[in-house]
DNA sequence: GTCTATAGACCGATAGAC
DNA sequence: GTCTATCGGTCTATAGAC
């Protein structure tokens, strides 16, 4: 949600240092300082482009939003439903390193969230994970599964859950072997 | 870890005070008014049982170590290990609208603590979560699966991504289908 | 051992100069 | 539009009376 004008750049480079600052240390831990400080920004200047700081995390998970659409474009190269669900199980393998030093982006955010009193937020985290349950389930359907829903559930759910397995116990291993089953699995419901 | 002596029933009311407030708010959001306020005693006095918050957490997680020890020996009444796998399967349901309403303690507790700096917690997290994967293993190797460890690593991860899938989206469905279709998968094992 | 009061540090947000 | 200085509030941890 990047608005034209001069601001755009100042602005841009805050929500990256936010995400990249939120998503190594939590949003509870992370202040405006620390962000404002990686965006090369003095401090007070935040609050021209954002209200207050829950502001500056909702331009985050948007912007995780605009991630979803350019991830999900280049998995949807894949010719068929099954090669576009194991390009996905890939996609694990190749960030491995990452997401064991950090978790994953949108699923140790909507965790954070979910401790929150109210909170408008969390329900703009479920929209992201939504969006790739949807797009799986797309894939599931294709391949003529009436389960499509429960199966794509599972997919991200065995994504998610050794994420944060492989974050825990630092093996990114974990990681690696759990894809190649998925993939093995996605394999067994294409024939 | 419960000490003898008088200040031994003060000190386990703060830890289940702890882990109560930690699990529904987050460690970071937690202050120790909240846990003193809920254990009902008064804020200083926090500090005559523990020399800080974070040994305070470090009391919370070996808490979550003995409960571990409770469940298992529970699960472990079942006669076959596919029953004990099952019966864990069971566990979720049982639990799936705290599950949903604050997410995994020991997960959600996990994911937060990666979070922080350096920290001698989050390999103590790690303990806990060991401890159930373990315990998984050695049910896959009494079903005579080579690959009992890799299993072991799939259920686990599959619990903890729907239930983090469950928490964000509000919806304890998401647990109900999973831990069937788990069952159901443990059941091709058996045979 | 128990509790009160407060020190000391930090953070989100604002006021206002330029 | 940009930046500095700072206020008000909150939190962990300590000092010290009882």
């Amino acid at each position: 949600m990047t608005r034209p004008g001069k601001g755009a750049a100042k602005r841009d480079r805050l929500v990256a240092a936010a995400r990249t600052t939120i998503y190594q240390q939590g949003v509870e831990k992370t202040t405006l300082a620390d962000i404002a400080a990686a965006a090369d920004v003095p401090v007070g200047n935040v609050y021209y482009y954002f209200k207050t700081k829950d502001e500056l995390v909702a331009a985050v998970l948007d912007s995780y939003r605009a991630s979803y659409g350019l991830i999900s474009a280049e998995l949807d190269r894949e010719p068929t439903p099954d090669g576009r669900l194991k390009a996905f199980t890939r996609f694990w393998i190749e960030r491995r390193e990452q997401l064991t030093a950090h978790g994953c982006p949108v699923g140790s955010l909507s965790s954070e969230l979910d401790k929150r009193d109210d909170d408008e937020l969390r329900p703009q985290a479920g929209t992201v994970l939504r969006l790739l349950i949807d797009w799986s389930e797309e894939q599931f359907r294709a391949l003529g599964r009436p389960d499509a829903r429960e199966l794509a559930v599972a997919l991200i759910a065995a994504y998610e859950g050794v994420v944060l397995l492989a974050n825990t116990l630092r093996d990114p291993g974990l990681i690696t072997t759990e894809a190649r089953r998925v993939e093995r699995w996605i394999g067994t419901l294409a024939r």
